[in-house]
DNA sequence: CCTATTGTTCTAATAATGAGAATAGTAAAT
DNA sequence: ATTTACTATTCTCATTATTAGAACAATAGG
């Protein structure tokens, strides 16, 4: 019983003026029409044509449901063909480059949740902390955290990405709590070298802006890795929230100096300036905005 | 394969959130649910439902597909309602009071296509020259040719009942044509009795007012009989076109005078004042209206 | 790891649908 | 009034579609 194509059978058969010639334009048996439009009019409980050998004609209640109809059948064909394009312009590849430990801590989730929300898209992800070249390299969108952007690309801010103190209470402990800048000279530091910043520029509740200059410290290129010295006890980090939010949260690391603030620098999506951006990219960058925003979940224990 | 209960069976899944509740609430299988929503979406091309056995959610299509099935489904709905409203009330029996002559010469053809373009309407129709109370003997119309309104009745103008002059040739050649009115006063009138006119007034092509009295005519109360008379060179008859319209058509009869004219009197549909009219004869009237009008076909030869 | 619950797949039974032949109906031509 | 030509309807059989229900798979919670 299929009501929509019992219609379609009743437009066709109104278009073409007859059983017969609806029948060859169908595709189907005039037996078939035939009884399909007696079907409807037992259904509705009145005749919509009045027919015989000879003759054809709608009835006035079939001139009102011929019309009637029409709009359903063009507004269900919309429908199709609007799902149809939709599905056709998400359907697809999205290459993402992402990096490392950001990607693998906080896209992982995320994307975990797109995907069962838009199981038509296809993700490939590569997590690096090297410098991509999007056009070059084939990737739809890459995420970059940084103070700066890139002129030849386009960037859509997704989050803050805030730096904090932090050391761990064993060490605190052992070597001396820290209340003031100055402290910090008589501390060990831990510093991160996978960026360009060599100096630790903070900022006290005055707004007066000091510098650290780490000369003899442990460094490493590994936020995880200096995370982990910083719990072990071995000195201070200065690292992003959403790299040390867990340990915040656990009281394995505590926050020194809250009233002071680090350089807060934004992680962005960059994608190629004058190039069309697919629908499943631009899909993915406000699912993240979403998710994400200004004030991220890793940075609710602040 | 039907498309449209293929989005109610999709409809009703996203309103009770599973598949399992939705074949309950459809009363089918919870197989046969999973089977067609599988089947739609594999139709669409795209994923409409992100489902587990223990989670639930729209995908991003989903959505769009739902609010516009939505829509669909009711349009479906409104249509079928109003199309069967339409039928019913336009089903029933029409009960029907016309005039002998002019129901039996112009209402049987007329209605013979009415009932083809309403079948689901059914006429009762009374023949008859005597005056009948629509209250009383149950009619829904009577149709009334008269110069006045019974004013217990509304009435809705059909169309003009002019009345002519008329003789065969026979007689004219026999008895001498009529050029003038005085003329007249030389031949044999043949006189209707049907109706309360017992003066013949004829208005000249100046507007003058012109009476003749019939006191030494052959007389009968049925038009048809006149006609037939007339035609067989009887004398002069004074009768309406409705009624005469194929002898002047075919010559058997002549129209006399053509410059003057007779009494004008109308066709009526009337129907009781103070009472809902049924829409089959709201419709009936309409299409009286239409098929006679200001100028009826037998009105063409004049 | 086990249990409970929901969704999916498979198979057999049932229902729906179409094809084609035969029949019915009707309007035009003779 | 009869015959012819053409279209619609009905009936029967074969094919296809669909459902029910059992079995299996998947998943989330305890």
């Amino acid at each position: 019983m299929g009501q929509l194509e019992d219609i379609q059978v009743f437009i066709r058969v109104v278009e073409s003026g007859g059983i017969g010639r609806a029948a060859e334009q169908l595709n189907i048996a005039k037996s078939a029409v035939s009884r399909r439009l007696s079907e409807l009019e037992a259904r509705l409980g009145c005749k919509l044509i009045n027919r015989t050998t000879r003759s054809f004609s709608l009835t006035g209640v079939g001139k009102t449901y011929y019309e009637r109809a029409l709009k359903v059948a063009d507004s269900v064909t919309e429908m199709n063909t609007e799902v149809a394009d939709v599905g056709a312009a998400l359907s697809g590849v999205l290459r993402i480059a992402v990096p490392q430990s950001f990607g693998l801590m906080h896209l992982t989730p995320a994307i975990d949740l797109f995907v069962k929300q838009h199981p038509e898209i296809t993700i490939q992800i590569d997590f690096s902390d090297r410098h991509v070249d999007i056009v070059e390299e084939g990737f739809d969108v890459a995420l970059r955290i940084s103070g700066m952007k890139d002129s030849n690309f386009q960037a859509r801010r997704l989050c803050p990405v805030h730096h904090v103190l932090a050391a761990s209470p064993e060490y605190l402990q052992r070597k001396g709590g820290v209340t003031t800048i100055s402290d910090l000279k008589h501390h060990q530091m831990l510093k991160y070298t996978g960026s360009s910043i060599a100096l630790w520029t903070i900022v006290d509740s005055d707004g007066k802006e000091h510098q650290l200059s780490l000369t003899k410290a442990m460094s490493a290129n590994s936020g995880d890795f200096l995370k982990d010295m910083a719990i072990a006890g071995h000195g201070i980090v200065n690292l992003p929230t959403f790299l040390i939010w867990k340990a915040l949260a656990s009281g394995d690391l505590v926050r020194l100096l809250p009233d002071c603030s680090m350089t807060t620098i934004n992680a962005y999506a960059i994608y190629p300036m004058n190039r069309f951006l697919p629908k499943r990219a631009r899909l993915f960058i406000d699912f993240l905005v979403e998710r994400f925003g200004d004030n991220p979940y890793w940075d609710q224990h602040l």
